[in-house]
DNA sequence: TGCACTATAGCGGCGCGCGATATACCGTAA
DNA sequence: TTACGGTATATCGCGCGCCGCTATAGTGCA
């Protein structure tokens, strides 16, 4: 048992939490940290993030829009839109299917 | 873009699918081999699983019990337990949110 | 000056995904 | 009975994608 407690920490990976951070609207790479910490709690570093903001565009889950100043905002594709939606009911109905499972073992 | 349907398959991690497995009581491995296919639909390499479950055991999450035949079993620890119901309602938390985001756009 | 934004680059390493392998058991056909 | 093939069960090893971290750099505002 090397660490008593245990990191884990990643419940969903990065490249959904970008997505569902670009829901809301287009936003730029440093918007997308804050928001993703703001409803995550966990901060996502620079590295991670725009590594994975090239994944998701080249995949042709996300697109660039005209940089304003210095900021690259991206938006989500129609296939990015279908993607995120899909993956999310899947993920919803699978956490209340763990839920539902642990409530009969702890009422 | 290489590749025109991306694979993405991923919407949560191989060992939180095997922890929920186990939210419903002990299993052997290849138990939950089948277990997770069926309520995931993705299939889990043997690789895949016996090495996150190793890396389970050894954070404390599981833990083996006496093997019965040749199975090993394994069940959630009380720590286990905890760690997955927090998880799983982030999650569920997580996707809720997702999901409201995006109804606002696609009425 | 210095701190908040904003983005890029590089690197080490964990964990995933996949395939190959070993072995014990069970049912069935020869 | 023997032989055989399929199912159940677990281990090993490898390549690599992706993550997490840190350092770097430029702009603008107090």
């Amino acid at each position: 048992m090397p660490d008593p407690t245990p990191d884990l920490g990643r419940f969903a990976e990065p490249s959904l939490l970008i997505m569902v951070s670009l829901s809301d609207g287009p936003k730029h790479g440093y918007a997308i940290m804050s928001d993703v910490e703001a409803e995550s709690g966990r901060p996502l570093g620079p590295g991670t993030l725009y590594a994975a903001l090239a994944r998701l565009e080249e995949r042709g889950l996300i697109e660039a829009l005209a940089p304003e100043d210095r900021r690259r905002p991206y938006r989500l594709t129609a296939l990015g839109a279908t993607v995120v939606r899909e993956q999310l009911r899947d993920l919803e109905a699978f956490a209340r299917l763990g839920l539902r499972r642990l409530e009969v073992d702890v009422p």
